[in-house]
DNA sequence: CAGGATCCAAATGGATACTG
DNA sequence: CAGTATCCATTTGGATCCTG
């Protein structure tokens, strides 16, 4: 299991997918920066190793690659390897990928909409007994 | 951080949200468990802890407490207690939990129209040069 | 520049035992 | 039943160094 399922979530003991249908796609588009690496993607286009590096510079360059590799065996991104010195990769969002803007735009009406409740919900639950804990 | 991070995301270093909008909820929507556990509670309606437990054995008990108490902050799921001999609890789904459902009926739909796509890509992917690596 | 290799620290998740 | 507490194994991601 070195490659396939590295960044993806720890090889389930059962699959959550018997339990859940959508459980696969959360796992390929979900995982662990694809949402940032995309919407990047997606909102600045074609852009080279660096420059997705710089818009995401919570990742490290190791991570990230892993991500991106991740991403273009799953089809999401096309990887293109241009020769020259110094070597160039430019990264950029498949088709496939592509035809997930629709529900990465729900999420975000979604985010808009209810964000703010989440917060409340957390507040009010914060604010209850249950609190922290730790002191038992 | 004791109960704010557990089972979500690790705390990155900085946060990814400023490269990407839709950051945040998917770290309320769709971090490990939450997505089975809440197709679970809005497919069989309020359950009991054991009954969810059983729908989704994958699961440890431990986790599957942690994965409620998130839900059920970030308000998710709604947790009722009833204080009898033995101890009766139930879990449903929120009505904000209920607002999600258009989303993950779209990412069932993606599932169905591109999932095998998805595979065909990997399929060719693996296929090439760059297999799981580990000869150099 | 674009990564691969290594080593290491942190954190999640599992197993088991115990409680109200 | 519905957890909590503890201990431990695995995994993941970060830091650093190195190469074509």
């Amino acid at each position: 299991m070195s490659e396939t399922t590295v960044g993806r979530r720890p090889a389930a003991p059962a699959d959550p997918a018997a339990a859940c249908p959508i459980a696969p796609v959360v796992d390929i588009v979900f995982s662990r920066w694809t949402t940032p690496i995309l919407w990047c993607l997606h909102r600045f286009g074609r852009q080279r190793f660096v420059e997705l590096h710089r818009r995401i510079p919570a990742v490290t360059p190791k991570v990230l690659t892993q991500r991106l590799r991740q991403l273009e065996r799953d089809g999401l991104v096309v990887r293109t390897y241009h020769p020259e010195v110094p070597p160039r990769v430019e990264y950029e969002i498949s088709d496939l990928g592509l035809s997930l803007a629709p529900l990465f735009a729900g999420l975000a009406h979604w985010a808009a909409d209810n964000l703010d409740r989440v917060e409340d919900a957390r507040r009010a639950y914060d604010a209850t007994e249950h609190r922290p804990a730790r002191r038992g």
